[in-house]
DNA sequence: AGCACGCCGACT
DNA sequence: GTCGGCGTGCTC
């Protein structure tokens, strides 16, 4: 090789590594046959060791003295894992999060990819019938009956078999094989294992074998309008549609996935929880039959490579995932769809802090495709987006079928006795409800058994060690938890603090109102359904199929409960308590409060029977609460929009927020101390500097977490900043143990 | 993230 | 006199 064989350019090179910036690098050497092309994975020398890393770029030109470029050591793919498209889209997205490109790209890859491994075996060594053997007199193995049951067996499959099929038949045959293919009868070859096939509804399709095809059901005029003006435009466009529950959004996202199909479309569905996926993926399987590819958290690596695979490889036609799965490369992308838009699931908390709804949009963006949000309580950035005009506002407000609006009443529990958390009217109801052989739901966002551990003597609480936190009572396993770090321990028998023997657990949690509902409703069978009862991989869709066939008259839940499940035979919902959203720190403490409410309320009375859903409270005059059950949800939100205008919160402003944390307050302090001095001569008249200031919870799993707020009139201005001001940021001295991080457009911690 | 280089306390 | 602590800075 000499120079002039590189006169073609750099390599520029993202590496698999939480480092900012991208590397360039010179053509392996020797220069391999096939052109290099951006999307290809590489191994390169990268300080002492070596690393994986994706082309971005070719041909690049490099700011480098030459002696420091080292040639790239050995492509890893014969094909680019991304195209262009998918390299831009994960670059700006890099950008827009402020995160390295690098850690953007490879974490759009499956897990398996990250690693310098080609891509899984897609096919399987077999063994095929040769010509020869069609010709091949029936007595001539007569003598070798295995080799002939080798030969019938591929007769009889009428195509290649795989080795590991033969030998699971057969047993050991690799004698009987080695001398049919002496003899010239049969030959290996490779077989495809299935994953590009069309075979994609893969385990959906064992238990729902045989069942016809759900047909379509009939739009009502709302929905059948709504989907007209997502279909009637040609490009990108933007639709909020927002329908009260019950009022058949996935009626109309159906509709549109089949006609998006029809024209050779692939659709990606976002959910905001793997929760929701087994229902609506059965929903999907049963109306469209085209390959699916299911992405979320809980699948295995191989199976999420071959998935990610399925639909990159525009195999799979309907994509439907969490929020990572917004990364997923899709050739033919016709159609996204954002179902409960308004979910915090949606933005990732660490990391690469992205939001797979606004990137959602983006991506719709660049591949000329509409993007549906859809909500029964919209975020307020969504519904001003739509206010507007930069989305058009779908509405259906009528609940499909002859399902009637529930009945919302309040139960002012300042001053009743309370039995386990549950004021006298709602265990009345409840008892009116059961007897009659309908489901009731409670709602109580507190999971353990309860809040609290006290000593009755020296008035000793439960605290967790390492932050501002209380330890929760888990009965279930005797301990007490911190649901913030982790820390789990004994049950102590007596006050660590006085030695008394008097500990009370303090306040309601969903296992004490569980013991509380099995004494007051003895025989009936109850579900509760949380994070620890729903550990067991499944066990959630289990409890939820038993509750649909309405064989759990109770039903008792927190948060998990809330969301999107169709639960019809439910005439009454009891929220315990909702009070602390009420007087929440952070400014979205409101709009969550209310989605919530409404979210859980949306499950009362789905069918033909009229739901009641009531509410206990401590603050029944609050008069965000009076507004939202008084004038519902699209009044409450127009005048929480117009608190945020006054206030220049957010939509009217756009946010970032400088986090650091470190095991001593001093530190954090004092570096977000010196960013803020950066940022000050950067920041014009226009951008607000806050902080640097506490985070809402300071101390947690024994790190000190502190903050600084730079909120601006506009995305761009606040962008500028950001490109100017964090460069100088990393170069400040920090201690090691100092960890800190960019939130753009942050949704919690305000 | 690793992993070096580089300046100050307890050991052969 | 050396071994080693982790503070700071670089990796094409």
């Amino acid at each position: 090789m000499t120079g002039a064989d590189r006169a073609e350019g750099c390599l520029r090179v993202a590496v698999a590594a939480p480092l900012p910036g991208l590397f360039d690098y010179l053509p392996p050497q020797p220069l391999p046959r096939r052109p290099m092309e951006s999307g290809v994975r590489v191994l390169v020398p990268f300080g002492r060791g070596r690393r994986v890393g994706m082309i971005v770029g070719v041909g690049v030109q490099t700011t480098l003295p030459p002696e420091r470029l080292k040639p790239i050591a050995a492509l890893l793919d014969e094909q680019p894992l991304l195209g262009a498209q998918d390299l831009r889209f994960l670059l700006w997205s890099a950008e827009y999060y402020r995160c390295n490109p690098g850690e953007a790209l490879f974490g759009a890859l499956p897990a398996r990819l990250r690693r310098p491994r080609p891509l899984v075996q897609t096919t399987l060594p077999g063994w095929r019938l040769t010509p020869d053997a069609d010709r091949l007199r029936a007595e001539a193995l007569r003598r070798a009956p295995r080799q002939a049951q080798v030969l019938a067996l591929l007769r009889g499959a009428g195509a290649a078999v795989d080795t590991a099929s033969l030998r699971a038949r057969l047993g050991d045959c690799a004698a009987a094989l080695k001398a049919l293919q002496a003899k010239g009868l049969i030959a290996r070859c490779q077989i495809q294992s299935g994953w590009d096939d069309a075979a994609g509804v893969d385990a959906l399709e064992d238990g729902a074998a045989g069942v016809a095809m759900e047909a379509a059901l009939a739009l009502n005029a709302e929905q059948q309008a709504a989907l007209s003006a997502v279909e009637e435009g040609d490009g990108f466009r933007c639709f909020l549609l927002d329908g009260v529950t019950g009022s058949g959004k996935t009626e109309v996202y159906l509709h549109l996935i089949a006609s998006t199909l029809a024209r050779g479309g692939q659709v990606m569905v976002l959910v905001p929880e793997i929760g929701l996926t087994p229902q609506l993926q059965r929903r999907f399987a049963e109306r469209v039959r085209v390959p699916m590819a299911v992405l979320h958290s809980s699948l295995g690596e191989r199976e999420r490579e071959i998935a990610w695979r399925r639909a990159a490889g525009g195999v799979a036609r309907l994509l439907l995932g969490t929020r990572s799965a917004v990364f997923t490369p899709m050739p033919d992308l016709g159609l996204i769809i954002v179902d409960e838009e308004h979910d915090l699931s949606f933005k990732q908390q660490d990391g690469c802090r992205y939001s797979a709804r606004d990137l959602a949009v983006r991506r719709g963006q660049q591949a000329r495709c509409p993007v549906l949000l859809g909500s029964a309580t919209p975020s307020l950035e969504t519904l001003q987006n739509a206010r507007q005009g930069r989305y058009r506002h779908l509405i259906l407000s009528r609940r499909a079928g002859a399902a009637r609006d529930p009945r919302i009443l309040v139960a002012d529990i300042r001053a009743q006795p309370l039995e386990s958390g549950i004021c006298h009217a709602l265990m009345q109801r409840m008892h009116v409800e059961v007897e009659a052989g309908n489901q009731v739901l409670l709602f109580l966002n507190r999971r353990g058994f309860s809040p609290v551990l006290t000593c009755h003597d020296c008035g000793w609480i439960s605290e967790c060690p390492n932050c501002d936190a209380r330890l929760t009572l888990h009965r279930a396993h005797n301990r007490l938890l911190c649901h913030h770090c982790g820390l789990s321990r004994p049950l102590p028998s007596h006050c660590p603090y006085c030695e008394g023997p008097d500990l009370r657990p303090l306040g309601q949690g969903t296992e004490r109102v569980e013991d509380a509902l099995r004494q007051s409703f003895p025989g009936i069978p109850l579900a509760r359904i949380d994070r620890d009862s729903t550990r067991r991989r499944g066990e959630l869709e289990r409890l939820l199929a038993a509750a649909r066939r309405g064989e759990l008259p109770i039903l008792l839940g927190t948060q998990m409960l809330a969301k999107g499940h169709h639960l019809p035979g439910i005439t009454l919902v009891g929220i315990l308590d909702l009070d602390q959203g009420l007087y929440g720190s952070d400014f979205r403490a409101a709009e969550r409060m209310a989605q919530l409410l409404v979210q859980v309320a949306g499950r009362a009375g789905r069918a033909q029977r009229p739901g009641t859903v009531l509410l206990q409270t401590r603050h029944p005059r609050h008069p965000l609460l009076e507004r939202l059950l008084r004038a519902g949800y699209p009044a409450f939100a127009a005048a929480a929009l117009e608190e945020r205008r006054a206030a220049a919160l957010p939509p009217f402003s756009h946010q970032a927020l400088l986090r650091a944390d470190s095991p001593t307050e001093r530190a954090a302090m004092d570096f977000l101390g010196q960013a803020l001095e950066l940022a000050r001569p950067l920041a014009g008249r226009d951008i607000a500097l806050w902080g640097p200031a506490p985070a809402a919870m300071e101390r947690r799993a024994g790190r000190i977490r502190a903050q600084l707020l730079a909120q601006a009139p506009a995305r761009a201005r606040l962008q500028g900043l950001l490109s100017r001001w964090l460069p100088l940021v990393r170069a400040l001295p920090a201690p090691g143990d100092l960890r800190w991080g960019v939130d753009v457009d942050p949704q919690e911690g305000l």
